[in-house]
DNA sequence: TCAAAGGTACGATTGATTTCGTACCTGAGT
DNA sequence: ACTCAGGTACGAAATCAATCGTACCTTTGA
């Protein structure tokens, strides 16, 4: 089946408030930390991660993520795909990805 | 009089999950744009932020600030002043100011 | 067609954070 | 000594965020 892209901000509309209160949380970090590290930004499933929380809460905190335009969600019906929006996310806040990655112990 | 200077975390001890969760928060945000973006690096009075909120509410957040690392608070009794820890935060996290200052419309 | 796995919607709960009222402290200046 | 401006301590109220239970949807594969 083709995924649908769920839809977040442009590159223009991306907010450091909107961004840094999506990085404020452990678990979205991490996330962020994983794919700000992995150079080759393939798609990931949304169980890759291995988030110690419900499902539910995942959905929540993926969402997040797209709001705040830092990942795309592509909808596959009973699965989802994420991949960073490197390009957009360095353009906007250069330097951003490195700290994240460099966090990665 | 001379100032007592309030502790925070030493340079290794700095968090970024700390940290952004301090970055999270607007006001607190608006004071580390302006110190990152005030190259002087001088002291300043924590009354010269403008910030649209009561004094004890300003107390929280620069406390906040101060135990991310962030800022240094000099108590003076009657008055406080406000330091931002420029190398100590550059080199635990390179870039980050540069993001911050970048937001000064 | 039907079951199973993965994901979402909605609502409730819990916990954290922001905010401020009241009371009190400190130093400067009269 | 007294007042005043600036700050803090403590606690309560209000707001916001994370979490999950229940119910439901979507695709895959038997």
């Amino acid at each position: 089946m083709v995924g649908r892209n769920l839809v977040g901000p442009e590159v223009d509309a991306l907010e450091l408030g909107v961004v840094l209160r999506a990085l404020a949380d452990e678990h979205r970090r991490s996330v962020m930390m994983e794919l700000a590290a992995d150079r080759t930004d393939g798609e990931r499933g949304c169980n890759s991660f291995d988030l110690p929380i419900s499902k539910q809460t995942q959905t929540h905190h993926f969402r997040v993520l797209r709001e705040a335009g830092l990942i795309n969600e592509i909808d596959y019906g009973n699965r989802k795909g994420i991949r960073l929006r490197r390009t957009d996310v360095e353009s906007r806040f250069p330097g951003l990805l490195a700290l994240l990655a460099a966090e990665l112990t």
